[in-house]
DNA sequence: TCGCACCAACCGACCGCCCGGTATGTTTGG
DNA sequence: CCAAACATACCGGGCGGTCGGTTGGTGCGA
């Protein structure tokens, strides 16, 4: 019989080229202001195409999701199981973090922009993978916490949800053409992250 | 003489009532999701009062905006051009931010979400409105700079994005029905926003 | 003190467009 | 020869927006 399918992501060239397309418009125009007919156009298909890979709109929105979810949390978990003190496995993760966001700046601007949207029977998938995530992260800044290399009297979920939301919202403001490079904004965000704003008192 | 026994709203009410019901549908399902239709019911007004009072959809998400923008910049001037240090005008200004989020967290939630979605002529409007806001942030940051209460060592555009990114971010995940009350969020955000989560060195 | 003209404020039935989605036909690799 | 992988024509609905009509308050001349 066949091999066994490699992927778990169904494949197929058009249904790239459509996840591309909504990728791009979703993360242009945002999920709402998005029509099928601007995708399949800008995809080079049809809707025939587009509705044989997706059940509706709202999936292939899920979808994008659930890509950049599962690449992400992936790579945090491989991270975050490392060796190392948990400080130095936080600065790692961020700095990955950064060193791959060019490859995915529209997915990540989709989700900032929509997340919100996401309902129904997708929503609760996508939200327990979104806090999988988080929890991850925030597992470290815990145990950063109590191995002493964090301070204590700012709970670990103020820490979590600020510095991911500062990285989630960088796509507002930032661009590669400016002064700063994606890794040396990273670099910079990690340290006021770490260090804060105030000069060191010496 | 006989007393209105309806009692036909003033003038002007319905504007109001139409406003804030706007504001929290567009906060709750997104701009793009909330029909017209929904806000007049929740207003209790008719198409024909909305549209009196508001050239289209959009210039009603607009409105909200300018109010928005425009007494949070006139607070932040206020405490911007006052007296003492610039860290501790700084310092100043985003407790005060914190302070008065209640009252605006719908109008906050409903700048989050959609502020991308506002185009044509009202874009420029409220992007510049927005720009004097962040610029008086940033100028507080510069200036703390020059004088050796902050770090020079990050970019002053990545200090102040970060923060309000983390601050407009907030109604996304924090519950004032959690551990923290918004003014004790507030102590913890800009405790780690000045000194960083990393444990000073004693 | 009226009567009357006037107008902002508001009503609500209605419109045309275009959206997401579908039904059915056609190609094509294995 | 049969699914899978598309294409094409089409639909009902609901959307933002419109428009002629209707109020209640107000100023004003006689």
């Amino acid at each position: 019989m066949t091999e066994q399918d490699r992927a778990r992501v169904p494949r197929g060239e058009a249904r790239d080229r459509i996840v591309a397309a909504a990728t791009e418009l979703f993360g242009r125009y945002g999920y709402e202001a998005t029509t099928t007919r601007q995708i399949v156009e800008a995809a080079q298909v049809t809707k025939g195409a587009m509705y044989h890979w997706f059940s509706s709109k709202e999936e292939l929105l899920t979808s994008i999701y659930r890509e950049l979810l599962a690449e992400q949390t992936g790579r945090l978990q491989a991270i975050s199981a490392g060796p190392g003190p948990a400080d130095v496995r936080l600065h790692l993760a961020v700095t990955d973090l950064f060193a791959h966001m060019d490859d995915h700046a529209e997915a990540l601007t989709v989700w900032a922009r929509s997340m919100h949207l996401v309902a129904g029977e997708h929503a609760s998938a996508v939200r327990a993978e979104r806090r999988r995530y988080q929890h991850l992260f925030q597992d470290l800044v815990e145990e950063g916490q109590k191995t002493g290399a964090f301070r204590d009297d700012v709970l670990a979920t103020v820490v979590t949800n600020t510095f991911l939301s500062g990285i989630v919202q960088i796509y507002r403001w930032f661009s590669p053409d400016g002064p700063l490079t994606r890794r040396e904004l990273g670099e910079q965000m990690v340290a006021l992250f770490l260090d804060g704003v105030r000069s060191s008192a010496e």
